[in-house]
DNA sequence: GCAAAAATTGTAAACGTTTACATTCAGGGT
DNA sequence: ACCCTGAATGTAAACGTTTACAATTTTTGC
């Protein structure tokens, strides 16, 4: 393959002009501009912006770190960061964690060994040391999904303790008072941690007692909702509501009462959360809480993209808003009309 | 950012030695070499990729294009691929064309500039002279979801010509005569071509004439089903049912469908192709052709990585099976019991 | 025409690793 | 003690750009 320098001797000029006539065109003069461009046709020559990374220590591209590409939220946010990020002129890299905590910190490594410009990550818990690192050594990095209130980290997300809480308000204000939360592991998704706090605190409020028995933790998937809901039906007085923090988990404690000879939505109610394109499929039609999965890329990718450049220090704290989204998965519950 | 120059010297070592613990530990005797990860410790080394890529000519990258990562049979090809390429110690660039030909080549461009070591391709026309031109580069790449018999091009894919042909023939023999076909705009997609193809043949092959305004051209989503279906509605003698080349598609003709008063599956029938999630969740679910996607990923990959690693020229062609699931949108039309 | 200013181009070092080849070292056989 | 062999380590060039700075050419103002 043709380098810069073959390029220059060909068209009997430094290679510091040809290097010019690719990044700043205008300040080469006409006439030499168009001899090297013949001469790059010439010679077949394909930059290397390798080495450009290499001299320049940037290489424009960012790594996005998301928990599973599967998800269509998480699809969603993609397309939200790689659409911005290809205006921008940025390539993306791409890792999947599949909510494993030391997954993710080897993809951190891997994507800052790579020299990635920043990272977008979607973390298992936004107070990983591996993040004060990379704040203290002030590497560009902004988390999605989580929103951390205080501290020098960038943040994107939305309010999960307060979706929890609508989502619980929503059951209780159609007077559910035995409610179960289905939520994905604590420890590979503080989202969920987040989500479960709202829910306890809106059942105090409320002057409901919280169950221990009716929380469960899980990994987010249809086929674990399915299943833990047959569990939380066999005790001894079971809910008469479930609010899952996963819509792919509501769609599967669905499935599931349905299995066990349940009518829907009047012997059990359900609430996700992200509202899936499938969430509208189901029927009953599943009540789930909007997560503006799109957006939250595209501002994530901005503020990225604003601290790369500007390489301003003040970190971004940008929390979206949540909506009830009502289609008929929530009914009062038998006997209460 | 301490380097190898940095340890080299506070280790008391060469640079090579340093390297060689790095690559090859087992080259170096075990005092040198815990001397050495002392020294990277104190220097809190961390290794650059991009060094090495420039040096060695190799980046341990490839980039994947797809036409958008939101289908979620693209999304599983992803995870397919993903997972593969993360065993293999591989990072993943992710490009999104939006059926774009002109982004497409782009993407190719942009991908190679930044040296990557191969390329997976979901791609818009598999006759692209670019694609010819890379073979004949001998640059490593797979073509995804397309197969061509011939030729030196690398791919794993689906008979997309049978595929079409099982779909008409599953209404075929149903009792439909009056078949339309919705697909995706042939210049930005050889798939729904091929599909349309083996729709012609399926009709010939049967005695049924081929009406070509019962062909419509249009973009893959949900809404552009939705809206094509009440044209093909409004014809003198409209279909009786429809062979969508894509779910999303698919779903939006039933949408469409049940706006304009029909009533499903006995006054339309349909038949989409992917088999993504949502397809068992609509009413009533969709018929449909399944594509192993997930399984195309992963394949795709290991045809990839064979290319890379051993240098092969022989080009793999591989065809994956296709399924045709039943689940209820299809059925005889009125008055044909 | 001329000097000064501005625009254009050239020179050469730097970026951090790998690796072919050369050199040194350790230890076994005599 | 010496030679030999194989293992371990060192030397230095190479990879393809960018960029500070210097040198040259062109333009401008008079």
């Amino acid at each position: 393959m043709s380098t810069i320098i073959d390029v220059a001797r060909a068209a009997g000029v430094s290679t510091a002009t040809v290097s010019r006539v690719i990044n700043t065109p205008q300040a080469v003069r006409e006439a030499t501009r168009t001899r090297v461009l013949a001469a790059m046709e010439a010679c077949h020559y394909r930059y290397n912006a390798l080495a450009r990374g290499f001299a320049t220590k940037r290489t424009r591209t960012i790594g996005l770190i998301i928990p599973t590409i599967t998800n269509p939220g998480f699809a969603e946010s993609t397309r939200g960061i790689q659409e911005r990020a290809a205006a921008a002129g940025l390539s993306v890299l791409l890792g999947n964690t599949n909510y494993d905590p030391e997954t993710e910190e080897k993809l951190i490594r891997v994507f800052r060994e790579m020299q990635v410009d920043g990272l977008v990550i979607t973390t298992t818990n936004p107070n990983n040391p591996i993040l004060k690192n990379l704040v203290a050594e002030g590497f560009p990095f902004v988390v999605l999904y989580s929103t951390v209130r205080r501290g020098h980290m960038s943040c994107v997300g939305v309010d999960n303790y307060r979706g929890g809480y609508m989502a619980t308000q929503h059951l209780i204000d159609n007077g559910h008072r035995r409610i179960a939360m289905i939520a994905g592991a604590f420890r590979s998704s503080d989202k969920s941690r987040g989500r479960w706090d709202g829910y306890r605190q809106c059942l105090r409020e409320n002057g409901l007692v919280y169950d221990k028995d009716f929380l469960a933790q899980t990994t987010y998937s249809l086929a674990s909702g399915r299943e833990v809901i047959q569990q939380l039906l066999r005790l001894e007085t079971p809910p008469t509501a479930v609010f899952c923090s996963n819509d792919y988990l509501a769609i599967g404690v669905m499935e599931g009462a349905r299995d066990a000879g349940l009518e829907l939505p009047a012997d059990l109610s359900v609430v996700g959360f992200d509202d899936i394109p499938l969430a509208s499929y189901v029927t009953p039609g599943l009540d789930t809480i909007r997560l503006p999965a799109y957006e939250m890329g595209a501002l994530g990718f901005e503020a990225l993209l604003e601290r790369i450049e500007k390489g301003g220090q003040t970190p971004v704290h940008r929390m979206l808003g949540l909506e009830l989204i009502v289609r008929g998965s929530v009914a009062p519950p038998r006997g209460n009309a």
